[in-house]
DNA sequence: GTTGCGCTTGACGCAGCGTCAACTTCTAGG
DNA sequence: CCTAGAAGTTGACGCTGCGTCAAGCGCAAC
């Protein structure tokens, strides 16, 4: 007795969109898993609509969880066919397998990242030859593995001489940036300033060539200008106070032209 | 003076499948790169085939390494192409947030797949009758793909090998095992001995061609054959106690032919 | 001559949808 | 009742990073 919205053709179930919404997958998804064969709606109304009703938001859920772990659609649809949760049993053992050693993966992958990266800020008197020397050692446990040894030590023996050519590029193109900042230092320009912050658009579209950094990387970036002794040296031997300044500028600029 | 190896073409050039065998790479992968701009040959000889010197394996060897770290190639192609490290450590900065953030997500999804399984085995309720045979026509055609596990990979080649009749026997080899145990129980057999020891390596064999259980596992799931109800009566009905004797006999194998 | 290896280009295929394009249908407003 | 707009439909191509034929060419051995 309860009062039934609109008795057209809705008893309990949604359409397209209330799914969508409900799960968070996209109608398009939706018609695909459909169109494969992973999910049909439990009708579709004479228009064409289609309709789901709650077996199918089960079904849906349980789609979706495999999805999350990374499981393909094929054997998701295999595994939900079979509705039957010791079948889930057996391949969510195998899953967590395969997912500890993706994050293993990964956290070696990170660790090793982080460790470059570190090396880089707290390096008293790294040049880049000695930085890239460093990334480049750190890899090779790895690429020992993949690659086997001989390959790995002739590569090693010859990656000082590439670097240190595409090092001294890219201090010559960064040159410009490094004496118009010398210059407004001499002039006594603020951070804030048109002029300096024209330079600062400058090097981050220097930057920005190869990539996109974000207001934090970019402060980040140029707070390591600040912080590394061969970077700052760099900018101070042209005009002592070039990094701070860059660094304070690229922090005012980075709040009004990046998104956080 | 030193003697060359017949001049013909040949100075200190490789060609594409010797690049291939050092890096571990494809030689299509190589035609790939080559065809998108990526990494081109040295030269190219008359008859086309492609030649690969040092600067082009160190470009490689950048590539892949980028690569490996999960970058797109065409990120990649503008990382290479500055050729300044402080370009590529910029994007490692860059790169570290999103490794952080992938091996938290399997960390996370780990423990999920975990907990599930945790909680699966509280609550399955299935005939391994049913298990196996779902089991064999679920994982019989895709699940190689997705899993490069070795495990599922040993599992489907041991599968397969079995051939038709095989496979059958494997089906009937659980109740054979369900029915040696029933009668080790009537006369008698305590879990120790050779004869329910015996038993419990057949188990072992029939268990592990869907995972490789270690110690742990193993008397996991022997646990939940007592512990589940559905399990239980699938044992005990033929032999009252089966489940049990299974579950101390496979502890005790556990620990003499497993690694914990 | 011919067999066979190793290379070449060219093409299609795969997952998992995103993203038009062109069309229909339902609903609300005037 | 007409009309505009929102939201649905099918069909198609696009994307990544190659794997995988297919067909052909050059070179060396038999």
């Amino acid at each position: 007795m309860t009062p039934r919205p609109r008795a057209t053709s809705a008893t309990e179930t949604l359409d397209i969109a209330a799914v969508a919404r409900l799960t968070g997958v996209t109608s398009r998804t939706l018609r695909h898993y459909d169109a494969i064969g992973l999910l049909a709606p439990s009708h579709t109304s004479p228009d064409g609509r289609r309709h789901y009703g709650q077996a199918e938001l089960l079904r849906l859920q349980h789609i979706l969880v495999l999805r999350e772990l990374g499981t393909g659609l094929d054997t998701i649809a295999q595994i939900v066919e079979a509705d039957d949760p010791t079948i889930t049993l057996a391949h969510l053992r195998d899953h967590l397998v395969g997912l500890t050693a993706e994050r293993d993966r990964y956290a070696r992958l990170a660790s090793t990242v982080a460790r470059t990266i570190d090396s880089l800020e707290k390096g008293t008197t790294m040049s880049h030859e000695e930085i890239l020397d460093g990334f480049h050692r750190q890899y090779e446990p790895e690429a020992r593995e993949r690659w086997g040894d001989d390959a790995v030590d002739r590569s090693n023996a010859q990656w000082k001489a590439l670097g240190k050519d595409g090092q001294q590029r890219h201090l010559d193109t960064h040159r410009e940036v490094v004496e118009a900042l010398g210059a407004a230092i001499r002039v006594g320009f603020r951070p804030e300033s048109d002029e300096v912050q024209a330079i600062v658009a400058q090097h981050h579209e220097w930057l920005s060539l190869f990539w996109t950094p974000t207001a934090e990387t970019y402060r980040g970036i140029t707070q390591m200008y600040v912080d590394d002794e061969r970077f700052r040296r760099n900018y101070d031997e042209i005009a002592p106070g070039a990094a701070v300044l860059l660094r304070d500028a690229a922090d005012i600029w980075a709040g009004r032209h990046l998104s956080s």
